[in-house]
DNA sequence: TATATAATTGAGCGAACACTCAAAAAGGTG
DNA sequence: CACCTTTTTGAGTGTTCGCTCAATTATATA
């Protein structure tokens, strides 16, 4: 009987991501998301709840597409592999709203205030953390990485590298493609 | 004949700097600028003109700081000794308002719009970029540093480590210390 | 002490913020 | 077609934003 939505949830999400991503959490406004989004305050209201329950959506999305491409990766070239192009993937292209890691730039923004979206925004990096954890492993495995490193602790390293990495991708006139090489060698040396 | 301002301007900058640097540009409002310096509004902006140009005072004090703390760390333990003790200093100690680098932060939180803020933080970063480059060099100068590398590629890298570390200080359940000591390493191997 | 000059005060400005809700529009089902 | 349910609409809510300014207060000189 009822009359159904004539948008697309998930693309709306992902449309929401991408301008959170870019603009950060206090730099979007509902206008922003009521124009990218193409929806009056009522519909946002009624499909979404809140502007920060969307936000915690997108952040999900995010961390998940960041995984997802992770083991895609890991398919095709093998953990070490997936380890070494990982970074330069980060850097390169210009489809990504933003080359900074949406997570850490929600981490960083609500400095201090100890905010749900930053427990949520850090409780994927440590996802992602574990998930390189478990590459380094398999990488070890295969003899690619030595056997005496604790993985945790190179995965910790690769972590903090990566968003160093894409701090740096931000930033106008920094060679990030050469950073992302060098990060790339280092696992290896 | 006039009356003298009541105030010490070089304290006021000093504690806009802290509030800016823990909360951010959007997260703190002329109310929360207005109680720590204990200013009513029209002294504020009879001081400081409008929240942006402080917020350029705090930005150029805190890169300031920067400088001559790693300028004084060489002066008393060489140039080598600086570079490897920053990066601790950076992470350890509680009195700092936040552990993330108040440019980085500046920088990610005006991301995509082409902010005159974001064009003075990221200055400020190549400004102690190329100080590392001037370290680099002396430590390469005295033997500590192997010749054959690239003194600004050195110093790129490890600007870009140095932002990551301070990121995932940033984190709670991130051992920061651990990650400076292994940066700290790397400068010898 | 009188005066000129600057610093301080705080009510209040228009705009933008996140958000609400009653009314209108639009299916799916009988 | 008629009806029920849900979505969509957009004017409007109270609050907070960065900021202004006329009035007041304080002080260094004459």
């Amino acid at each position: 009987m009822p009359r159904k939505p004539e948008y697309d949830r998930d693309e709306l999400i992902d449309r929401a991501r991408d301008l959170f991503w870019k603009q950060g959490w206090a730099g979007t406004s509902l206008k922003d998301l009521e124009h990218t989004l193409k929806m009056k305050p009522g519909s946002f209201y009624a499909a979404f709840g809140s502007k920060a329950k969307l936000f915690e959506l997108a952040l999900d999305r995010y961390a998940q597409g960041g995984v997802r491409r992770l083991k895609a990766l890991a398919d095709t070239h093998g953990a070490l592999g997936a380890l070494q192009r990982y970074p330069a993937m980060l850097v390169e292209g210009e489809s990504a709203p933003a080359k900074a890691c949406m997570l850490a730039k929600a981490v960083l923004e609500t400095g201090g205030k100890e905010d749900a979206l930053a427990a949520r925004a850090n409780a994927h990096l440590s996802e992602m953390e574990a998930t390189f954890a478990c590459l380094f492993r398999a990488a070890q495995a295969q003899g690619d990485v030595s056997k005496e490193a604790d993985p945790d602790k190179l995965a910790r390293r690769y972590q903090s590298d990566l968003l160093g990495l894409r701090v740096s991708a931000e930033r106008s006139g920094v060679d990030a493609k050469a950073i992302a090489r060098e990060i790339a060698e280092g696992l290896t040396a």
